[in-house]
DNA sequence: CGGAACATGTAAATAGTTACATGATTAC
DNA sequence: GTAATCATGTAACTATTTACATGTTCCG
């Protein structure tokens, strides 16, 4: 097992680390007048036995990434809508490239701020159909979000299983490796020609991050496609073996 | 409220959406061999009342995305490690820039995986510290890690609430809107330096997967700095008013 | 002296996803 | 006749995060 001498130069332990990224995560702040409209009845912490206080919450985390409340507000401004077009939004529209959400969420989410009167909601009858509720936001309901706007942002996240599958190259079948990278290079041209042709009717925030992704979508594309060599070479010519 | 008017023009609904995407979502295909270590003793559906099976749980899930039990099985392929180490490949190693894990979530995971014969632990006693629980991967572990690679993989996912904010740009003040594109520079040129200087120790897969970031991330800085100003031009030059 | 690194671990809490229900209508 | 679109909604489920505990040693 040659992967403990490996080991040994890799690790132990990220000695000389590039920057040493501090986990010292602020404390106990306090919470942001609106930042985001409470979900919960949580009332405190729960004291275990005669010690001290453990596990806060989570939801009581102060760098609390947008919650779909939010998002949804968020959706609402660019007019009225029903849950199910909100929903449509994430899935295809102008969030769907950096946002996600689901009926799921979507609907309770909907409910919720209307209690809390941030949104307002008019029910359209149809046949054969639902009634349609429509949504629209309450100047509470802007202030609310305007104010989440300025709270601290979560960081950008980016999830790849493929980078992490592509780590192990060297004990794949060649034939996995290449096709991973086809995958991942057809997925990311469907995302690419999505988002070369504008829609009319799309505001200018939308245009920026729109061409946003076609940056950076077109240039993960042309590095898979120049350097895809370097891991196939890498991979096992023969059957899976890891 | 002319945001009605524009909505009229987006909505409904996207009929003419660039690419439908299919909801349609692959239902109840017999799961992978070993895809995923089971993780919680689940029987199977509970009946409601005397209907049908409601809510098939989430675990059950076919296109399932990768388990910190699947991301630590892959750490140890790079040699033993404790789950002091294995998390800092999260936090400042190889997987920093694509997968997320944190301790609570992979000591459990190491429990589970030394249960089930995947990996195994020896303890190393130190002086004044906990002993050191030194994991490797059994050939069981190679080929239970081998398999989930061969598995489906979810597809990469980007979580943005700075494009999210920027959206709303011009509902914004315009100190607001320069100094975050300000601060998502500064991380992206972080994360441009901390990937530019190859470790000595990394494997070509590591290699290739930090030259992608680097792509990645120079693609995104320099769009942003090229054209920041569309946003901050259409950002309200006074005080927030949403 | 404060804080980071080392090293293990657990309790609580939750938001979100999935998978369904219902059912008419249109399109292939 | 199958599947998608429209349109609402809920129950069940769970993996993960957060925030703590504990305690030494080293560094500036």
């Amino acid at each position: 097992m040659r992967s403990s001498v490996l080991k040994a130069r890799i690790y132990p332990c990220y000695r000389h680390a590039a920057s040493h990224k501090k986990r010292c995560k602020l404390r106990r702040l306090p919470r942001g007048p609106l930042g985001n409209p409470k979900c919960s009845p949580y009332i405190g912490p729960i004291y275990r036995s005669n010690i001290v206080p453990s596990a806060r919450p989570a939801g009581n985390k102060d760098s609390l990434s947008m919650q779909v409340t939010t998002l949804c507000l968020g959706a609402l401004v660019f007019g009225e809508a029903t849950g199910y077009e909100i929903n449509k939004m994430f899935e295809d529209g102008p969030f769907s490239h950096f946002l996600d959400a689901s009926y799921g969420s979507i609907y309770p989410a909907l409910t919720r701020l209307t209690e809390e009167g941030l949104v307002t909601c008019k029910a359209e009858p149809q046949e054969r159909r639902p009634d349609k509720k429509i949504y629209s936001l309450t100047e509470k309901g802007r202030k609310s979000l305007s104010e989440a706007l300025q709270q601290t942002l979560a960081p950008d996240k980016f999830r790849s299983e493929f980078l992490f599958t592509v780590l192990f190259a060297h004990l794949l079948p060649r034939s996995r490796v290449r096709s991973l990278v086809d995958q991942r290079l057809a997925a990311m041209k469907e995302k690419v020609e999505e988002m070369a042709q504008p829609d009319e009717g799309d505001t200018p925030g939308m245009d920026f991050a729109r061409q946003y992704g076609l940056a950076v979508y077109s240039a993960s594309i042309q590095f898979l496609e120049h350097h895809r060599h370097l891991i196939e070479e890498i991979a096992t010519e023969e059957e899976a073996h890891v």
